[in-house]
DNA sequence: GAACTCAGGATCGTATACGATAATGACTTA
DNA sequence: TAAGTCATTATCGTATACGATCCTGAGTTC
């Protein structure tokens, strides 16, 4: 801890360590040594179990007294859950995004766009960060705080599944062309074409999801 | 500390200072002493940071660097998106949970049915707590997790302004009223009813709240 | 050979202690 | 008097230390 970083340092680790649960560096199932894991990162077990506090009510751990954290496991029915609850917001919360959005968050969302965009043509490893920055910089600008809250949350469990099906080449036209006219209708603000082309998306992406994983 | 609690310690303070938040004992824009808070519950700061951090996820607290955590303020913004959010989830949540609920989840609900409405009735203090209980018996039986972890934090965070108007005659007896029709509709699993009820009910709610806090 | 008991070690969970930062107020200076 | 500077104090945030619990495997008994 060379730089001091005050009440950062938890935010800093729950970032890190949803990193590396959306990633999969930390599996599935996988108990989490709080010692090890402190000490890797140069940091005590304090600030970092706030973090995994934080991350259990997220939804990405789970916690057994005197046993410690363990990665959630993947579940499909989790998945159908997470998947419906975006259905229910997202298009809406997208809506109104871009009613709201001025030049700025409008300039957001298509550098996140791009960034997204080259990630899935070259294939890099963050495609699933990316996703999630696309997908919020859509919503933020609705000025609504729980909803850019849910959402978020909802794109991380999310992520988890829908990082199983990269590399599919047929898959990933497709998404690059479904955020692209996405894109297009929230900058120009076609309300209902947002709504249907979001909920459009989410869908396909779910249905990708179903085709992948045909375990129960 | 008598009796050991392990790992228990978070939960407990994260239900105490969330019920001391929902209860007003704990004012909205109050910072949150650690030290004081701490030594009147009989623990250190250690677990009580990382309830204040699971709270601070859940919306009920913000937290700014190196000056703590204060409890988060009520804004007339915030209350409609969590209404809309819950509009949007939780009548069908509510269908769901009706469709799947074996003869113990019905009882549960008839019990927290029966226990909101005493405490109605009778003016009782944790009005609050029996209305979210009641409302997520109707959801828990799903078996949803993402879903009714997540209507949980909204009925955490609209009880906060619910709260606000309490006691007023007409308006506990409308609640009482739609809270047994509601009932009714779920435990004989009249889908429609049920989902057309359930809206319609925290429409009602929310109207009821527009109508007291006529600030912006 | 199966089940039970019991060290030994590993891991979790929290209290204590301490450094770091920000709020408070007295004092100086213009 | 108003503004600015500095010491004082209160509070936050984290590293260390330590007790408590759980897992593992060897030894024992039936």
């Amino acid at each position: 801890m060379t730089t001091r970083a005050p009440r950062l340092l938890p935010d800093q680790l729950f970032a890190e360590a949803r990193e590396r649960i959306l990633s999969g560096r930390l599996p599935a199932d996988a108990p989490i040594r709080q010692d090890a894991l402190a000490l890797e990162l140069g940091v005590s077990k304090i600030p970092l179990r706030e973090a995994l506090a934080r991350l259990e009510s997220e939804g990405l751990v789970v916690s057994h007294p005197n046993r410690g954290f363990i990665v959630r496991p993947l579940s499909r029915a989790d998945a159908e859950d997470v998947f419906d609850l975006r259905l229910r917001i997202e298009p809406n919360a997208c809506v109104l995004g871009a009613q709201q959005a001025d030049a700025v968050a409008q300039e957001a969302a298509r550098t996140a766009f791009a960034s997204l965009d080259a990630a899935l043509r070259n294939g890099l490893a963050d495609v699933g960060r990316r996703n999630r920055e696309f997908h919020l910089a859509l919503v933020r600008p609705s000025g609504r705080g729980v909803t850019i809250e849910t959402v978020d949350r909802l794109l991380a469990l999310s992520e988890r599944y829908v990082r199983v099906h990269l590399g599919e080449h047929r898959r990933l036209d497709r998404a690059s062309h479904e955020h692209e006219t996405l894109l297009r209708a929230w900058l120009d603000r076609r309300t209902e074409t947002v709504r249907r082309e979001a909920r459009a998306h989410i869908r396909a992406t779910l249905f990708d999801l179903r085709a992948q994983l045909p375990e129960a």
